[in-house]
DNA sequence: GTCTATATACGGATAGAC
DNA sequence: GTCTATCCGTATATAGAC
């Protein structure tokens, strides 16, 4: 069902989109007027409520969208057998997706105190199912009798805080490859809960 | 030099700096109005002036007394000759500097895109020294043999990353104890760099 | 040192013309 | 779908009385 090239509601959505991701990533949502926003595409601030019925809702949009591309992407990873594979698969993963998206990142880790409380729940739960997901790997791997860590829960959110942290160094044009990056992480993270 | 026990600028001040970092903590340097600070205060807004030049200055020498009495604490470490028990001091220390300063560590982290261009670099050069602290108990570490790691700049980044996450799911009332915490962490810790 | 009042600017959101 | 114009609220910061 493809939709004609030519139509504006297509490109325009996305652009707006684009330009408050990456405005509200550098300055903050509060910061981020929607007379910036509707600058940067170059549109007057009134024709943006012809994309979002409201600026909360497009921060909510810009949450939901990366959690709801995450979780697919996890959907996605082979589920192999061993634990100690599984884990090396989701770091692997977590990197990958991640460092090309900081600005995502950034917004999806820092605005969580400007969603409202129905959106808040909704983007919590979102993440709780994705650190979910790597507590699975770690008990799985517990009951192989391959890793051994104190405590389970702490020990997820401890290895996501970890990988997620990148974003605070990370630079494109920096010295490390993300190949060389997922190996640094991966060495880390393995030693930190094998036996 | 003791000061008049009654003097009002004595008790307001700090009053004042209290309120802006839970206010800020919570919602946000751009989201908190001069007028909410003075409020939670009981005061009017002009008022705050006496207190500070701006608002910009106030939340630079929030941010400037965390890092310095961070610094100042880390400082009065015992300086142990093996690098793990200085490693194991310095994730222990880490954990009970932070747990117990929340909205500090929230404010620090968070709002660092709302200092100006030089409030940033002073506060970006302290961080600086306290990485480096990290930093060179890894390279004693490898100089010893005791530990190894792939990329020791990074490994110190990835180390600082994940204790400072505690603070995004630690609550006082919850299932751990400070204690219980270090216990956890430095496990993981000690496991990662050593070889 | 705190108040009230105010200067000046900008915020989100809407109405109606085209 | 985009524009201009505007409603109405709030922001930081300052001035001057007490």
């Amino acid at each position: 069902m493809a939709r004609k090239q030519g139509s504006h509601s297509d490109i325009t959505g996305p652009r707006v989109r684009d330009a408050a991701l990456r405005l509200i990533a550098q300055h903050g949502y509060a910061a981020v007027s929607m007379r910036q926003i509707a600058g940067e595409v170059g549109m007057q601030a009134g024709a943006l409520y012809n994309y979002t019925p409201d600026k909360q809702t497009l921060l909510f949009d810009l949450m939901k969208d990366h959690m709801v591309a995450l979780l697919a992407a996890l959907k996605d990873l082979p589920s192999r057998t061993e634990a100690l594979a599984r884990l090396e698969d989701f770091t692997r993963f977590h990197i990958r997706f991640h460092v090309p998206r900081p600005d995502q990142v950034f917004v999806s880790y820092m605005e969580l105190r400007n969603l409202s409380p129905e959106n808040f729940a909704m983007i919590e739960a979102m993440r709780r199912r994705y650190e979910d997901a790597l507590e699975d790997i770690l008990r799985a791997g517990e009951a192989e009798g391959a890793f051994d860590m104190k405590d389970t829960r702490v020990t997820a959110m401890a290895l996501i805080a970890m990988l997620t942290g990148i974003s605070n160094w990370y630079r494109a044009d920096g010295r490390l490859e993300t190949e060389t990056i997922e190996t640094i992480y991966w060495d880390l993270v393995r030693k930190a809960v094998t036996t």
